[in-house]
DNA sequence: CTTGACTCTGTAGTTAACTACGGGGTTTAG
DNA sequence: CTAAACCCCGTAGTTAACTACAGAGTCAAG
């Protein structure tokens, strides 16, 4: 373990082998040592990154996004308070996106509970419930 | 109040005009009934929905998820055990977007805290903790 | 030592989700 | 009653995020 060529990668982390070379160029991923011929050769926590990255997608950040939380972290050099501050604008973000999964699901299991009983209810409109908190 | 004129519609709901035909067209907003020279009248809650799109969206939803999620009601006609079934799917998954915000959240407010602290935590890696739990 | 599977780069094509535009009719404020 | 501001439709252009392809080099099994 420890060197993946990127076919390898891209069997185990279940993306196209396209889209890692997309991903580093796009600096998602941080250009990989290379073999005399020029062969990419990732470590193996490459593939973790990269589910991570597909993972964050599913959550409604942008590959943009995703760059700049993969580039929160505290090295010798980075300006703490920058950091702390990026972090907390993102925890408060992702507090707001916790907020309207959790108004969705009500709405959800509203409707399983309303179709099991036959109850009146919720013939109309019922993830309307979900609207946008005044988010900023 | 109750009858808002598609630019009308986008002031209020803070989506471009044209953004609204074509949410019309992919069946989104259902079409709404016309003046006698062809104008679109919206009703009011017209906003809430288009808020509920935007926000589904935010929330890594397609607009094609989002449209079936958009469907799912008990109508005189819809087969119960059909829309219950499909409900129960997207709580499910609804369930794993909020069990993956919260383990970012966590990594976050780790982040956060070490650097408060200028604890020896944390200079690699901070995200990576997000990995997808064999999500099926 | 060749053949098939990989890899490289650069460029072009695709899909989803808009967004803009042109050429026309309609409404409304002055 | 006219000019600005709307609206209509159809089509074309844009952006993000891939995905494919072409032409050439590399590696590994037989």
């Amino acid at each position: 373990m420890g060197q993946l060529t990127i076919g390898n990668l891209a069997k185990h982390a279940q993306v196209n082998l396209e889209t890692i070379r997309y991903y580093e160029r796009l600096g998602l991923l941080p250009s990989p040592p290379r073999t005399q011929s020029g062969y990419r050769l990732f470590p193996d926590d490459a593939v973790r990154r990269l589910q991570f990255i597909r993972r964050a997608q599913e959550l409604g950040f942008s590959l943009k996004e995703i760059r700049d939380l993969l580039g929160l972290r505290l090295r010798p050099g980075t300006r703490c308070a920058d950091v702390r501050g990026r972090a907390e604008a993102k925890i408060a973000e992702i507090d707001e996106k916790i907020r309207s999964l959790h108004a969705m699901r009500k709405a959800l299991v509203r409707l399983v509970g309303a179709c099991s009983g036959r109850g009146p209810v919720s013939d109309c409109p019922i993830l309307e419930s979900l609207a946008r908190e005044e988010h900023q």
